[in-house]
DNA sequence: ATAACTTCGTTCGATGATCGACGTAAGTAG
DNA sequence: CTACTTACGTCGATCATCGAACGAAGTTAT
């Protein structure tokens, strides 16, 4: 607690909004916190507000992060479409599109599409390239996360090894930090919605089924990055239902959204896609409203070992399967405070997403914040002098 | 990468063992090293041995732990038994001892019954009480880590809420770490056999079924500290099979030891407890042997999904019933490398325990030396300039 | 209005930690 | 024995941080 990106840091977190404040709270004296502000200001990454209330005595003069000059781009890919979102640093929306890709194309079409969508939204807010100090990417599979490269993605042929950073670095000399687009949306459902929570499980109910994980309050992405990957673990409801991964009885086999949309069809109502079911279950009809329940709970039955292993304090359901999360969540929580122990479930919360259609590019968003406001990267590029404004 | 106790941690781990060494690694002048190593020497902590290998100059002055003044205690508690072991902040045993106990009979007896085996075995191994640095203790049930409160567990009547560092502190004056035992086991697992493992699960299969979470290469404990409590996870296998939980179908109503031993007998072996599967597993009973390889195979279920979740680099396999690993583990690994994903299988490593029936005290020493040679702990003891040796 | 008080921010000399040059110790190579 | 190499300790210089003192800018009491 004593260096310039701690400071930054209780800035950008709120925690503090005057010298006297990051003073008390780093334990530094005041001068020495002074000057660490004036040289986050000079770096362009804090500014001086109007004064605030006073207190009795001089009003202090209020700090924020320099949001005019510093943004973020945030990109969701997804099989179908791809969400692009410009942030300010502090977190704020600035503009955001949505289009649709087919990510099959291979990465020189698709990148190149997402930076000409990023070139109008900078257009579109009026703010020029050098503001973008960072981008993060989210894409539908598997990736190296130090090097930001897929790897063997099942559903982006072409796309294996393909080293994504550096398509951008060239164009807008940032860093650029790609990662799983589920790890993308834990990070920014924990950020938005569940500032506190240092274990948090953000489960995705699509066409498939996968999971964020944050412990500890940092992503865990395992061992060769493909942690969270449950929408193959075995379930026992329908032992021979074939998964497009080669198993039979695969979670998302039986409750992806893909699947209920085949059961549903199987049953009678014709349904392709989750989207359909989720139609359906709005329309009131009553089998699918029945099936989602189900899911719910073939799903509820693997988060309950879940549960019991890692005792999360929240559980985070989105996808688009979650825009029917009454019948889902309540088939969830049916099963999983019946089957995990009561010390895992005394204080579990499960909840809807609240990040919505653009929590993908808003979370992609938050890892390129996190990234540049961490302590030890401002620390960094204070001492190499890189100037930022 | 800067403070007295980066320097300490570099020596401890054995990565620099020359002041010339520290500089290098630290990035610090000759003279702060030399200053620090000083500080260190004084306060015991430290000591400098014969004189290195000649590289052509002057031979340096070698650096290790004074492992001649400090030591710790390490208890493992067992429902029915008790492991004292003390060892040199080096991690190396210099005495130990195993007594039967029931752990029902309460804290009191209990922990003036440990208190009584430290004393011999100060005595044994000629240290002076004053040498103890601290004592990790790992008890069979949920704790309170922070506090060192057991929290409701199931089969230690009596412990609920008792402070169990309290019984020692005001005997040793020193920090007493209290933690589940099969948390304890990872640790010592971690440290003795794969240092390099950030991700790693402690698989321990005794009377009941529980796992050690090793993440980022810190324990992983949950929101609630109960995280790891796999023995009642719910399997298709069995789904009549009651357990003491209460629940059906639970994992280690299936392939635990006390269900296994009841199995067995159900089919006319007479067996009580898992120790006697495993005699009999040694006599070549057939009957046992395909029982503990279907029991392998049942956890291996589990396991598999765990793996897809957690992506670990190893599983190593614990308790009891690892006395048999050839059959059981060859059923666990049967399961996980069918139903696990490629990506998450493929550097994963599924192995006996190879520290054996000390793995508990020898883990709840190194959970008390990890906490005395931490950084900040040493730091802070350094500023405050209480004495050690 | 004015004085007293409170709080905020800055200036500046004192302090302490760290560095790096230098000197010495202790070995090897020729 | 001399030159060279490497390691360790000493000591003055330097730099970051602190904390006291001061000025700035408001509020409260008279």
């Amino acid at each position: 607690m004593n260096s310039p990106g701690d400071v930054l840091d209780l800035i950008s977190r709120g925690a503090a909004e005057t010298r006297t404040d990051l003073a008390r709270q780093t334990g530094m004296a005041r001068s020495t916190v002074a000057q660490r502000v004036d040289a986050l200001i000079g770096f362009g990454l804090v500014e001086e507000t109007e004064p605030g209330e006073s207190t009795g005595g001089r009003p202090p003069r209020l700090l924020r992060l320099n949001t005019a000059h510093n943004c973020v781009l945030g990109v969701d890919l997804g099989a179908t479409h791809c969400r692009v979102a410009l942030l300010d640093i502090g977190g704020k929306p600035l503009a955001s599109c949505e289009t649709p890709i087919q990510i099959t194309q291979g990465p020189h079409e698709v990148l190149a599409h997402v930076d000409a969508r990023m070139h109008e939204l900078l257009t579109r807010a009026n703010r020029p390239l050098e503001s973008v100090k960072a981008i993060g990417i989210g894409v539908p599979g598997p990736v190296e996360f130090a090097t930001g490269r897929p790897v063997n993605p099942p559903i982006m042929p072409g796309w294996h090894e393909y080293p994504i950073p550096d398509f951008f670095t060239s164009r807008y000399n940032v860093e650029v930090l790609v990662d799983n687009d589920v790890n993308v949306l834990a990070l920014g459902e924990r950020r938005f919605a569940y500032p506190g929570s240092a274990h948090l499980l953000f489960v995705k109910i699509g066409t498939g089924i996968g999971c964020g994980i944050v412990a500890d309050g940092r992503l865990h992405r395992g061992a060769q990055g493909s942690a969270g990957d449950i929408g193959h673990i075995r379930v026992p409801d329908a032992p021979h239902a074939v998964c497009r991964c080669g198993n039979t009885g695969c979670l998302e086999a039986v409750a992806g959204g893909a699947a209920l949309a085949a059961r549903l069809s199987a049953a009678g109502t014709p349904a392709r896609t989750g989207h359909d079911v989720v139609t359906l279950v709005n329309q009131g009809d009553a089998a699918a409203l029945r099936l989602v329940r189900e899911g719910g709970r073939v799903i509820g039955d693997v988060l309950a070992g879940l549960v019991n292993f890692f005792n999360p304090e929240a559980i985070v359901v989105g996808g688009v399967m979650a825009q029917v999360h009454e019948p889902l969540l309540a088939g969830m929580r049916e099963v999983i405070y019946q089957r995990s122990l009561p010390l895992a479930t005394h204080r579990l919360t499960v909840v809807p997403s609240r990040s919505g259609e653009e929590g993908g590019s808003l979370g992609a968003g938050r890892l390129a914040i996190d990234h540049i406001l961490a302590p030890d990267y401002i620390n960094r590029a204070l001492s190499t002098g890189q100037g930022a404004a």
